[in-house]
DNA sequence: ACTTTTCCTGAATTATTATTCATAATATGA
DNA sequence: TCATATTATGAATAATAATTCAGGAAAAGT
């Protein structure tokens, strides 16, 4: 929260926190929930099992802190992008070329996130809420974007639901492939072509006269 | 394989297998492999604990055998459809609408093939092996058909590696949602959706002489 | 009926892991 | 420097669950 007010040892203590968190990320995002102990993240943080639990209550938490970050994470950099004024359909291109911006910077991030989402009964559920909040939220967004599209006859006049369902689940099969094995090159290329597919084919309006 | 040479007793034997793998499947497909046991197992089963490993040589096996059944059965179901001679428009109409019924027949089948296939490192790698070869033998095939819709002018002309991806993303997200909670209505209308989707708004050559 | 083979049972064994806690190290403030 | 408070350590504890196996039941063969 108010960070300019931490004490030294505060800060100290947060920047731990990350630490194990950020060691964590890394196993999880490999290997899945419960092929991670936290034996083996302690080691990666290079902490005491011990001392584990003076940052979380328990294996579960630690995840949910983790899942939370993430989502937020997904969250506050393409909600902005749905909400801005820019046409529709410029909305849906830079939301679709942001997701290759999100896989560099947050790899780790991107791939547990994605793998959550369509796994049976993870970790408890309370931390599936969040994620599925914020799944739900920006389809949300992502629906009234191509609703409103239509509306400004922008967009040819056809089922608004399915097509972002569509289009939410090829970003997400895309990226999570991609996340396999990071390649700059192939994922703009990769995210260029559901654009193309997407807004240009699918979507624009040839009838009517905008570009 | 030749089911009538089998014993009496050798029928029997493939008839208990079935049953556990049957009672594994109920109890995968809801909590995922982690979080069943053997015991869970057994009791579902209603044999020991013991029992199952004359069948199978452990957990991870009992699993493989089960996704690889799983696998079959996509593949059984899905495979001819893109295979037979029908315009490439019907062909992929009839391709997504066979979903319907592979859903109802199988829903927990359809459950647990789904969620393996974007989670991480979910079980020995041999099993994922078997179930990436049915996929990729699938897309392979669906985008096959498509390249051949759009030579024959048939389709418009758009990258048809794309669109695969996004048809069979797309549809692997709605069978998994669908598969929460089964309702035959909602998921013709869905699947009828994304017919009218792909087909007549992605794929269909307006252009051309063709219904 | 008796022997042999096959199959099943479930308690015991073994492994693995989450979690706790007494102890030690370290930092803080007087 | 010493007492106190905070944090870290890792061996011990407690659960959970996979796997084994000695012994028992059922079926098949004689």
């Amino acid at each position: 929260m108010a960070n300019m007010v931490m004490t030294r040892k505060e800060k100290e203590k947060t920047r731990h926190k990350t630490e194990i968190l950020n060691a964590a990320l890394n196993l999880f995002s490999d290997k899945g929930f419960s092929n991670v102990s936290m034996q083996d993240i302690a080691v990666k943080a290079e902490f005491s099992v011990g001392a584990l639990y003076n940052f979380f209550a328990g294996k579960e938490q630690l995840f949910g802190e983790l899942m939370d970050n993430c989502s937020d994470k997904v969250y506050q950099t393409l909600s902005p992008i749905l909400d801005n004024d820019e046409p529709e359909g410029e909305k849906i291109r830079t939301f679709i070329r942001a997701n290759a911006k999100l896989l560099e910077d947050n790899l780790k991030f991107i791939r547990l996130y994605v793998s959550q989402y369509s796994s049976l009964t993870p970790v408890p559920t309370y931390t599936k809420k969040a994620e599925e909040n914020i799944h739900i939220k920006l389809n949300g967004k992502l629906l009234n974007v191509i609703k409103s599209g239509i509306n400004n006859k922008l967009f040819r006049p056809i089922d608004a639901q399915t097509v972002t369902n569509a289009l939410s689940a090829t970003l997400e099969a895309f990226i999570f492939k991609s996340s396999e094995n990071f390649d700059k090159v192939k994922i703009e290329q990769g995210l260029k072509n559901i654009e193309t597919l997407f807004v240009d084919n699918l979507l624009k309006n040839e009838g009517h006269g905008n570009a």
